[in-house]
RNA sequence: CGGGGCGUGGCUCAGCCUGGUAGAGCACCUGGUUCGGGACCAGGGGGUCGGAGGUUCAAAUCCUCUCGCCCCGACCA
């Protein structure tokens, strides 16, 4: 299909980044700016996300609901900070039916008001809460500059709304949910994030605490895929989403939120992908395993096509994402680059002399280090028997799977760069994207915003314990004064 | 909103400077030969040249306006 070759990640990732989604046939641009067609492919690896992620939610007792998409403008402006946050992004609806209408609606940018009005309605007494409801929507945000799946003015997404009783209750939740969507990068999507606290000044428009996920993409630029919301009192005061407590006092309800978009799918591409196009990891891919058959005469094709049906039967029932590519006007090697650049986990070639010895021949989209090395210069082949595929192919899913994340947590290592104690240093590192950098930071927005001013990078996370280095620093990377904590710096999309 | 670039078959672009029959590669359709890493030959379909106005005997080409897109900067999951 593709008639040249991409463009290298190291010569242009923004190119290549563009490129992969377009030969994978993830997404396109829409008529309207900023918006985006998501194609077949691309969708597919988002219900993947979906039902791993609802399985998820449910496991830890959220139940799904639906909000609507138009809230009323009077909504948005209650609560200060998150007018304030929101207000240069709203898209706003003044007419309907042809008239003017009365109260301006916006197109959810996201649904804390409108949920949060409802919430107050449903709760009177602590016997109420807690309430722990997440819902699917699509959301608007009006953004300048946009990228297919990173930033587009329309996204897809899940956002979680809880009510508790607590101020304890809810930091649970917060964190039980950057939890889950932790446990999901790094066994669905293969993407290892930091976790940890945002800076005030990174927070979300509204909240108490906002907690993060990040990613080092390959360009050694952050990427939030995640985050999680205390919300504190503020909405419930706005909203007047009161109880009356086991005192029998009357207190406003603890809020958090939390979400992730189909932002995950830019990371997921950016995490994995090479220069020969998309990687997908097995768990996320639509298609997990591609069959070409491989015959020169008409007697081949016969019998080639008949061993390649019956094992795409046996596949499919073994519960295989797979797919026989019977086309007939295109080469086989054709195809090979085909699925390759869409990122499909195993490619199989059954040829004649695989039907002769009953066997097929595997080709892992990444090379896997636990099975035969590849002959220099080559892609790693694997030989498998017909009678072992049943066992084989779930196995180097599995196997792929693992070396996806694997090699993933390598490279996010080498590329973090812990222990810097001198603003020089961190500036030259963060001049040549370095990564991930660890340092000390006094706590003082003011430091924060003179590196951003300076070197664009900003501080992505105060990561939770597990993530910190062994020594903590003692001082603050920018002035000097006592650390409050270490944080990892970074250029970020 | 500032700075730069670009709008020509589905895609990537040439043609514009110096006005005169709309082109190439890829993709697509038909037939044949091919097929274990991007096949080849022959034939074929498809474009009011982003839009509007102007100059001219004549505009993809020159002029004016307009719309849209992409890249770089200030805000963001």
């Amino acid at each position: 299909m593709a008639d040249e070759k991409l463009p290298k990640r190291s010569e242009d990732f923004s190119a290549w980044y563009n490129e992969v989604i377009a030969r994978a046939q993830l997404a396109e641009h829409s008529p309207v700016r900023g918006c985006m067609v998501i194609r077949p492919n691309g969708y597919g690896i988002w219900e993947l996300m979906q039902q791993a992620l609802d399985k998820m939610f449910k496991d830890t007792g959220h139940e799904n609901a639906y909000f609507p998409l138009l809230i009323p403008l009077s909504f948005i402006t209650k609560e200060a900070a998150h007018v304030e946050g929101f207000a240069p992004e709203l898209a706003i609806v003044t007419k309907g039916g042809g008239k003017d209408l009365e109260e301006p609606l916006v197109i959810r940018p996201t649904s804390e008001t409108i949920i949060y009005s409802m919430y107050a309605k449903w709760v009177q007494s602590y016997r109420d809460l807690p309430i722990l409801l997440n819902q699917w929507a699509n959301v608007v945000r009006w953004e300048m500059r946009t990228r297919l799946f990173l930033r587009t003015m329309e996204f897809l997404w899940q956002e979680g709304h809880t009510a508790h009783e607590t101020e304890q209750e809810a930091e649970e939740e917060a964190i039980r949910m950057l939890g889950v969507y932790r446990a999901f990068m790094y066994e669905y999507c293969a993407v290892p994030v930091l976790i940890g606290l945002k800076t005030d000044s990174e927070k979300f428009a509204g909240a108490l605490r906002t907690y993060t996920t990040e990613a080092l993409m390959q360009d050694n630029k952050a990427l939030q895929n995640g985050t999680s919301h205390n919300l504190g009192q503020n909405f419930a005061k706005v909203f007047d989403l009161q109880f009356q407590s086991r005192a029998g006092t009357l207190e406003y309800a603890w809020n958090t939120s939390w979400g992730v978009s189909t932002r995950m799918i830019g990371g997921l591409i950016m995490t994995h992908s090479d220069d020969d196009g998309l990687v997908t990891p097995p768990k996320l891919a639509p298609v997990q395993l591609a069959i070409v058959p491989i015959y020169k005469t008409d007697a081949e094709k016969i019998t080639v096509m008949e061993a390649a049906e019956e094992v795409f039967r046996e596949m499919k029932a073994a519960g295989i994402r797979v797919k026989l590519d019977d086309r007939d006007s295109m080469s086989p090697g054709a195809k090979f680059f085909d699925w390759e650049s869409k990122g499909v986990p195993l490619r199989m070639e059954i040829g004649p002399k695989d039907v002769t010895n009953n066997t097929v021949v595997i080709v892992p989209r990444v090379e896997l280090s636990k099975e035969e090395p590849p002959k220099p210069g080559r892609k790693q082949k694997l030989f498998v028997g017909r009678m072992e595929l049943l066992s084989r192919v779930p196995q180097l899913l599995e196997r792929l799977q693992s070396q996806l994340l694997e090699n993933a947590i390598a490279r996010r290592e080498a590329n973090s760069i812990r222990g810097v104690t001198s603003y020089d240093e961190m500036a030259k590192l963060i001049e040549r994207d370095a990564g991930f950098i660890y340092a000390g930071w006094c706590g003082s927005a003011e430091c924060e915003a003179k590196v951003k001013e300076e070197t664009k990078a900003t501080i992505r996370v105060i990561p939770v314990e597990e993530f910190r280095s062994e020594k903590p620093p003692a001082g603050c990377v920018v002035c000097g004064g006592a650390a409050r904590h270490e944080v990892v710096w970074s250029k970020s999309y």
